[in-house]
RNA sequence: GGCCCUGUAGCCCAAUUGGCAGAGGCACGCGACUUAAAAUCGCGCCAGUGUGGGUUCGAGUCCCACCAGGGCCA
């Protein structure tokens, strides 16, 4: 059942339409109804799957795909529709180029939008949101998109969120095996560890002889080895969970006391506000569900390679996830502190070529060592520090400001490179949450280690020569500039009147021991020799980092899917069995967060307040309670376009064949949205679906095969004195200048929406000019990946064409048909097969502007004739046909055709009737034109040559001249270059 | 500060990917129809491609620098 139908919607019957047939005009309003409702009863659109009777093996498929919006409360405004419309176009073409085309729409419902909506109007989220989708249904039905809306889903629907919850399952009953590079299930795991393969090191990892430098955290046998069998039950439990690709950790998270609830760092902005709501975001300790997508940052940014997507979000993806190529150092304590004398200090350094100029240590104020390595005189000024860095958050932490603030630990350490004493300090502007939460600080080649090093009085000492563009640029007064020797003297001697931190490459200095030596060589060698000295001392090894963190999955929400997890009162946890599933949400009158002023307010979820009977369930005799988090917006959208290939399906998440069938080889064959989404939901999407592949679910490395980034509509927007946005449909213009309500207002630019007060409704469009008018309109603006001005006043134009393109067909008077079985005069003839190969390349270039302009084209040759030939008419309508879908039905039926337009084949082009006999040359006398030719088509070069060189004005310009050489472009023009 | 995208008639956009800068639309002007207006039809109007260099027989298209607008990350 549709989605509108269950709305109450119910079709009017076709003979109750308003009708204008009496005057045989263009009646679009009443052809719109009818055919919209002719398609929903015959359902024209619905795609058939393997299996399904009537479904053709023999055509290839195609899935294209909208990103599925959120039922928002205030309806579609046209901005909307212009994704929407272009891949109901290609869809439509796909049909009529001969293949299994899969068109479906459905609705995010789940998360902060839809809830916030329901807070602020009083009603309960379900109600809401199903009156939104209603409305938005209405709206995108009334746009005549060529959805199966059979197929239509709902994230918020207990049978879908059911398998939502399920995959979370695969998620926590998997883990990632380093060298397969695989999700496996964990049950695996456990089998291996009761077999012995694998022993446990002091700090949980995995060890094992067989893999022996082949992984990291696999290495060899480490003192303080144990064997699983020796581990407690609840050793061994705790464990497993600490390898689950959905795991709980006390973690520091992103608080929103005004939310009530914990966010990702994808949804905090860089001032440390919500990205919703603009509210103060807070970092603390927090036990939380996590996703291990940290997992797969290799994998996340290697398949990048795999799947067509425009270059700029591939880029975005690979800064989010942000490898970086570097390598880790152990620097030992000088004097072990008495609990643990062989304490090393661990840091991640990009510039390990640098390592000889590291001059202390700074670890942040959380870090676990500081607690240790403390002596007695600075243990109070350490807390106090710790307290006042505890207040600060990371944004303020990490501004770019020249006042540093730190506090000195009293210990030491040696830099392993020449065992020189450091000393370690704690330092706010270092984060536990990056790295190892240490730094070594080389402050003559980082800028904020150079700040702090010159605030504290810590030496300086250069490793790596600067360019002589910036040794002149940032010297100090008093030297000579032009003097490169004593600019260079300047700098070794002392750095530290330099103005800045050289974080550029070059030749090594200062940095030689016995063993080593990086003097003179440019930085990469560097780097290599030193990560090669390390590894063969010991003292550290190269290394990949990423900055992508594990996935924040908890929320304290109610508006969001329960996760299918149970808590037992000693604290072991155990998913609920699949057979059970859907944990379905609790009916609740008290739905609202526990929202608050105070970063301190202890988080509370909605869940907290359910109904024992929900809260409590007893499993062989003992009382777990459910989980009380629900999961984040993301997780709903994370597969969705999974579902609609089995949309009714209830064995499983989606049927095998369905999925073979429609996924293919590449997932989507075009999946269309706006590059909002680049690093949340399509990183997200293809974590998920990497690990569904891994354990066999799906059988794609990667969701989607093709990207396509829509533009934005933007439109002008109006503000008043004071800075307001004003309504702008009410906005008045008079000789250049804007007025609202008499007073002067100016105009701006922006995105549509509902902030700049400037958007535009889709149902307005269609009542005033028609849903074809508003497609064309919409595709007509410009390139569908560029952001275009909406402009009302445009709108005619278009419907201009299509009221032409009708009065080609219908004589208005009489409503006869034009169309006649008369023979097609030859340039028409070349006319139309020339705009069949320009409508066809440009749709494969989805260039709608372009193909719509080549119509317009065709059809104006069109007006000047009382009655058009067949051969046109029969061609021309299935092109328009996708764009405009309504008329050309209408026109289509007049004609004689009994079956739908959008199941007839695309025309093709004869290419016989693209070749003129003659072809006219542009003549260029050292590249500047200087005449036409007319030759035959067939003439070689010497002959285009011969009759360029007889035109009276290229001759005169070639006169006294000699010739020194002759360029022929066939096709195209000749070009004379004389001397 | 770094990276990415975009600059073509008054406005929105084309330009076969290095080959005559103009397809289409809006706006504007004139004419036809009309008592008149709208609608409709016909005709017309306008830039040398943000700026400055370079490569090339030839540059809107490729390279470099700068300017302006938009985006992403610091």
């Amino acid at each position: 059942m549709s989605a509108l139908r269950a709305a109450g919607f119910v079709p009017v019957p076709v003979s109750e339409y308003p009708s204008r047939i009496m005057s045989h005009t263009y009646d679009y309003t009443g052809i719109e109804a009818r055919w919209q409702d002719v398609w929903e009863q015959r359902s024209t659109f619905r795609a058939l799957n393997p299996g399904d009777e009537g479904f053709d093996a023999e055509k290839p498929k195609f899935y294209v795909l909208d990103m599925f919006p959120y039922p928002s409360g205030v309806g579609l405004h046209v901005g909307h529709p212009l994704g929407y419309i272009a891949t109901d176009i290609v869809a439509r073409y796909k049909r009529m180029t001969g293949h299994n085309v899969l068109h479906p729409m459905g609705y995010d419902s789940f998360g902060l939008p839809a809830e916030q909506f329901a807070v602020e109007h009083g009603v309960h989220p379900k109600i809401t949101t199903d009156k939104n989708i209603a409305n938005m249904t209405r709206q995108l039905k009334r746009l005549g998109l060529s959805y199966d809306w059979d197929r239509c889903l709902e994230t918020t629907d207990p049978g879908y969120y059911k398998w939502t919850q399920w995959i979370f399952l695969q998620l926590y009953k998997s883990w990632f095996n380093p060298v397969s590079r695989k999700a496996e299930p964990i049950s695996e795991l456990l089998q291996a560890l009761e077999a012995g393969d694998y022993d446990i090191g002091p700090d949980g990892e995995l060890v094992s002889d067989a893999l022996d430098g082949v992984m990291d955290t696999l290495g060899g046998v480490e003192p303080g080895a144990r064997k699983w069998t020796e581990l407690a039950p609840d050793q061994q439990a705790r464990l497993l969970d600490e390898y689950r690709l959905a795991y709980l950790a006390e973690v520091p998270v992103n608080w929103c006391p005004a939310l009530g609830t914990v966010l990702a760092n994808e949804e905090v902005t860089n001032e440390g506000k919500s990205d919703r709501g603009n509210h103060p975001v807070y970092k603390r300790p927090m036990k939380q569900w996590m996703l291990r997508i940290t997992a797969y940052c290799e994998r996340l940014a290697d398949d990048l390679r795999l799947v067509d997507w425009p270059e700029p979000i591939k880029l975005m993806q690979r800064n989010w996830i942000g490898r970086s190529e570097g390598a880790e150092v152990h620097f030992p304590l000088a004097f072990g502190s008495a609990e643990s004398p062989d304490e090393v200090i661990t840091v991640f350094t990009t510039r390990p070529d640098t390592l000889f100029g590291a001059t202390y240590m700074v670890l942040a104020p959380e870090h676990p060592l500081v607690e240790s390595i403390t002596t007695d005189e600075q243990r109070q000024a350490v807390k106090d520090y710790q307290a006042l860095a505890a207040a600060r958050s990371d944004i303020d932490r990490q501004a770019e400001v020249k006042e540093k603030t730190g506090e000195f630990t009293g210990a030491y350490a040696l830099n392993p490179v020449d065992n020189d004493k450091i000393p370690i300090l704690i330092a706010d502007y270092v984060m536990m949450g990056y790295g190892t939460g240490a730094i070594m600080a080389v402050p003559a080649h980082d800028q904020r280690d150079s700040d702090f090093a010159k605030q504290f009085g810590l030496p300086i000492k250069p490793v790596v020569l600067p360019t002589q563009d910036w040794l002149k640029h940032h010297a100090p007064d008093g030297c000579d500039k032009e003097d490169t020797h004593d600019l260079m003297a300047h700098y070794v001697a002392a750095p530290k009147t330099f103005d800045a931190a050289y974080g550029g490459t070059g030749a090594g200095i200062n940095s030689e021991n016995g063993e080593v030596s990086l003097n003179g060589l440019p930085t990469p060698d560097a780097k290599s020799a030193m990560n090669e000295w390390l590894a063969r001392r010991g003292f550290g090894k190269s290394t990949v980092q990423y900055k992508l963190r594990d996935w924040l999955f908890s929320r304290q929400r109610y508006w969001g899917e329960p996760f299918p997890i149970l808590h037992a009162p000693d604290g072991h946890i155990i998913p609920v069995p699949e057979e059970d599933l859907p944990v379905a949400l609790p009916e609740m009158d008290d739905f609202k967060p526990s929202a608050s002023d105070d970063p301190n307010a202890p988080p509370q979820t909605p869940l907290s307040r359910a109904p024992d009977s929900w809260k409590t369930v007893e499993v062989n005799g003992v009382k777990y309670t459910r989980e009380l988090n629900t999961m984040p917006q993301w997780a709903g959208s994370c597969w969705y376009y999974l579902r609609y290939l089995d949309a009714g399906n209830d064995e499983r998440f989606v049927g095998k064949e369905a999925e073979q069938y429609w996924m293919g080889d590449n997932g989507t064959d075009l999946y269309v949205g706006g590059a909002e989404h680049a690093v949340l939901h399509l990183l997200y999407s293809r974590f998920w679906h990497k690990a569904l592949h891994d354990l066999g679910h799906v059988g794609t490395p990667e969701p989607f095969g093709r990207l396509f980034n829509q533009g934005y509509i933007q439109a002008y927007a109006y503000t008043d004195q004071r800075g307001v946005y004003v309504d702008a449909e009410k906005v008045q213009e008079s000789d250049g200048a804007f007025t609202f309500g008499g007073e002067p207002v100016s105009r701006e630019f922006g995105k549509m929406g509902k902030s700049l007060k400037n958007a535009v409704g889709p149902d307005d469009v269609c009542e005033r000019y028609g849903c074809d008018t508003l497609r064309l309109y919409e595709m007509y603006l410009g390139p569908l990946d560029q952001s275009k001005v909406w402009n009302t006043r445009d709108i005619v134009g278009v419907h201009r064409f299509l009221q032409r393109l009708w009065r080609n067909f219908v004589d208005e008077e009489s409503g006869e048909l034009l169309v006649t079985s008369d023979r097609t005069e030859e340039p028409l003839k070349r006319k139309l097969h020339k705009t069949i190969k320009r409508v066809t390349d440009a749709m494969d270039a989805m260039a709608f502007n372009v193909a719509i302009a080549a119509m317009i084209e065709l059809n104006n040759e069109l007006v000047g004739l009382k009655t058009i030939p067949r051969e046109v008419a029969e061609n021309m309508l299935p092109l328009l046909a996708p764009s405009a879908p309504h008329i050309c039905e209408e026109l289509w039926k007049r004609m004689g055709h009994d079956g739908s337009i959008s199941t007839t084949n695309w025309p093709t082009h004869d290419p016989a009737m693209l070749i003129e006999d003659t072809i006219e040359y542009p003549v260029q006398v050292n590249g500047k034109l200087r005449g036409k030719v007319t030759v035959p088509t067939d003439a070689d070069d010497a002959a285009i040559e011969a009759a360029a060189r007889e035109d009276e004005n290229v001759a005169e310009h070639m006169a006294g001249k000699s010739v020194r050489k002759v360029i022929v472009v066939p096709k195209r023009l000749i070009n004379i270059v004389v001397g």
